[in-house]
DNA sequence: ACGGCAACTGCGAATTCATTGCAATAAGTC
DNA sequence: GACTTATTGCAATGAATTCGCAGTTGCCGT
């Protein structure tokens, strides 16, 4: 449903690296061995990663791509609206595809991270709009609280 | 209203500074010069500090209280169920009481923070629980999203 | 093919927020 | 006043991320 994402909406289909590729491209940027390697990267586990996580994975085919160039290759993706990034906690920010955005309860304790449908959420946003004029963007924060098994 | 504090109940009134020295004195803590003076920071302006914030505060007074002190103190408040932080965005996780707590909407893009009434969340926290068998705290994280006036 | 401009990269250093180890200090108890 | 130990100051450390800069490389025009 039209659940607007936080960044604005790709003019192209994005669900290739090619096609991710040709917006670099037609945005002025340039088609690079470590941005291939890092939206392979991306499109090839669609969970969440860390930017560690993904320059270990690049690292694995190329070993000299450094972690300040996978952060600025993200920090450009996410300019594209390609992925997000999303703060799970005190750990890391992780990053995913913008198209499967989905919003999140971390459990305080035990640190993990669960999926949670964007329909609990519909309500929430709509008092939020309607009370104080406020947008809430459901993927980029998480939710904490206590899991199942960490009452 | 029976809104559960994010730690488990204080067994007293903590209502003034005097209060809290007595409590932290019951459980085998000590009062200092640097823990009064944070507290009196905390209970003048209850309102969101950071850490660094209320280190500059104590300073006035007692330059020699170092930052490190701060968050040593702020962390036995907490554990004492005093205290509580929240993460307010990107910027240093902000302290207030307990007693004050409230939820959060976030501007990712001015950064100003609003107070966002509990009632807005008992909706999603019944599902959530119902579910997901996850309690959300509701004071802890903050809601991202557009205020009025950076739609 | 080739040259050139600007985007991109590697690298290390800097930043920000927070934590920790340790020796010196001081609160509360007797 | 002496003693025990919680607390403190300080500097070092740590995690996550950003930045400056010089060297590299993609891509466009010819």
């Amino acid at each position: 449903m039209g659940v607007p994402l936080g960044a604005d909406a790709p003019r192209h289909d994005i669900s290739s690296v090619d096609d991710v590729l040709a917006l670099v491209r037609e945005s002025g940027g340039r088609v690079t061995n470590s941005r291939r390697l890092l939206l392979e990267a991306i499109f090839n586990d669609p969970g969440h990663h860390s930017a560690e996580d993904l320059a270990a994975i690049v690292q694995a085919r190329a070993p000299d791509v450094h972690l300040s160039t996978i952060y600025r290759n993200l920090e450009e993706l996410e300019r594209l609206g390609v992925v997000v990034h999303s703060h799970l906690g005190h750990g890391p920010a992780t990053y995913h595809l913008a198209a499967g955005a989905h919003c999140h309860f971390v459990c305080e304790h035990c640190g993990n991270a669960f999926k949670a449908p964007d329909e609990l959420f519909v309500g929430l946003a709509e008092r939020a709009k309607k009370q104080f004029g406020f947008s809430i963007d459901p993927h980029h924060f998480s939710i904490f609280g206590r899991c199942r098994n960490c009452q």
